[in-house]
RNA sequence: CGGGGCGUAGCGUAGCCCGGUAGCGCGCCUGCUUCGGGAGCAGGAGGUCGCUGGUUCAAAUCCAGUCGCCCCGACCA
């Protein structure tokens, strides 16, 4: 998960150019005050905000907060660092746990205190934080499809869902095997709303005083149980080789000890063949030996199998005679005996093949449970009521219509989904009540 | 905060209605035989039955209280 740095060019980046941001980390605790500064902010985060009201044994003169987000911390500081236009952009990153006290948690999805990396920047004019918000809503969906394996839909959020204090906010939606929508990253475009509340100003080329524009995006550990719910079968995970500690592990097969020196040592060799081969700049391919005696391949294989390591190499005495091992996909389950001599390109080879069909064999899943043909509001109802999955359709853009629906059904709209993700016909009326639609949405019921 | 449910060995559980020797599976230890899809046999270790009080000759079991956890709904990355 080290894709914010900002070091890499998102392929769907409109420039390369920028510098990256600067990883850095502000403080845990946050005072009360900050928090109000952003009325829409604070209104959107003082009922899940934990509080620290004592310290040292005394009652606090004000209260401090347990970060739900840094946004008034980071911009505090940043107020006190910019000056001029010269000073701008100023873009930073930081991972940080965050506390946020919801009513109801979810492993992996909802927890009360989370991981993740936060990326806060500030612009000389909106466009400029137009297109940071935007390049990094890119360099998100680039992570999840390309390591992940997760495809998502990108777009932008409706009011109701927009974070709190910004101007416009985007994410990344993803489906999981149930069919419900889970909002796997977002990125915001805050607008003047936290430079006119910090009084985070500059002094532009022609003089003037001007407040900055500002962004703030995140990922967080939610990603891990996206990765779960979008791959796991009933063998039990299944990790893509990017991402996977462990990207192939060799089971020896023997039955004296004899077979079981001959074996290892064979196994070792492979091993160290495997991580003498340049897969990626810089990487080798990271291999495990499974030597635990007292425990028959069978189970090994099982155990293997749980975890969603890739790639399960068996070597035996039998193989050994013929030089070659058998190749297993944790994906496919897919055996086959390969070669020992020219192991490395093949080994290289199945994990890129591995890598793309996981994602291929999502995508197509999800496209396969959604809707983009036109659809009746009662059918619309019976699909979310049935098996659910996302629902193109056009929407007239009134929150009231919006939120009727979610009390029909439990969707809402997810995204107004980027021009990509539209349908080839744009749809002329509204989901519900049959007015013109102002805009394509993308529907579902949600974690 | 509402509505359900559950606390018994490291993990998963039976027993509870109908009070009387705490049992099973997995895991763990020792030995032998095994080992190409979750090993078999034999022997063994491990429990203040969440906690407190009550009823009783006797409580895992009945009663009261209390603590903790899980699921469903309202909130949300």
């Amino acid at each position: 998960m080290a894709m914010a740095s900002g070091s890499g060019c998102s392929a769907s980046s409109t420039t390369c150019s920028r510098r990256p941001a600067t990883n850095a980390y502000f403080p845990l605790l946050i005072p009360e005050s900050f928090l109000h500064k952003e009325a829409q902010h604070v209104e959107g985060f003082a009922p899940e905000a934990a509080v620290v009201t004592h310290g040292g044994g005394k009652k606090l003169d004000e209260p401090l907060i347990i970060r739900p987000t840094s946004e008034t911390i980071i911009y505090t500081m940043f107020a006190k660092w910019v000056q001029s236009y010269r000073d701008l952009p100023i873009l930073m990153n930081q991972w940080a746990n965050v506390v946020r006290w919801e009513m109801r948690t979810r492993l992996f999805l909802r927890t009360t205190e989370f991981l993740w990396q936060e990326g806060h920047t500030a612009h000389v004019t909106h466009d400029e934080a137009e297109e940071e918000a935007r390049r990094m809503l890119g360099v998100y969906r680039d992570f999840m499809e390309g390591w992940i394996a997760m495809p998502v839909v990108t777009g932008q959020k409706t009011d109701s869902e927009r974070f709190a204090g910004a101007l416009r906010t985007y994410s990344c939606e993803a489906m999981m095997q149930d069919n419900k929508a889970l909002q796997a990253g977002t990125s915001h475009n805050l607008g003047q709303n936290f430079s006119r509340a910090f009084d985070l100003k500059f002094q532009s080329e022609s003089g003037s005083t001007e407040f900055a524009w500002n962004t703030s995006w995140g990922v967080s550990t939610r990603m891990v149980g996206g990765m779960v719910m979008t791959h796991g079968d009933d063998v039990g995970l299944r990790v893509p080789p990017l991402l996977a500690p462990i990207e192939l592990v060799i089971v020896p097969i023997y039955r004296s000890d004899v077979e079981r020196s001959l074996v290892l040592e064979a196994a070792e060799r492979v091993r160290h063949s495997l991580c003498e081969w340049d897969r990626r700049e810089s990487s080798r391919l990271r291999v495990h030996i499974d030597a635990r005696d007292g425990m028959k391949p069978g189970a090994k294989y099982y155990e293997w199998e749980l975890r969603g390591i890739p790639l399960r190499l068996e070597i035996g005495p039998r193989d050994l005679a013929n030089n070659q091992g058998v190749l297993v996909r944790r994906d496919t389950r897919e055996k086959r005996p390969v070669s020992l001599d020219v192991l490395g390109e093949d080994v290289s080879e199945t994990l890129s093949r591995m890598q793309r069909d996981m994602l291929a064999v999502a995508l197509e899943r999800r496209e396969a449970n959604s809707v983009r043909e036109r659809i009746s509001y009662d059918r619309f109802r019976q699909f979310m009521d049935a098996e659910g999955g996302f629902v193109y359709s056009g929407w007239c853009g009134d929150p009231a219509c919006e939120a009727q629906i979610e009390d029909d059904t439990k969707a809402t709209i997810r995204c107004l989904p980027d021009e990509e993700f539209r349908s080839a016909e744009a749809p002329t009326t509204c989901l519900r009540c049959d007015r013109a639609a102002t805009s394509e949405a993308m529907w579902a019921k949600s974690y």
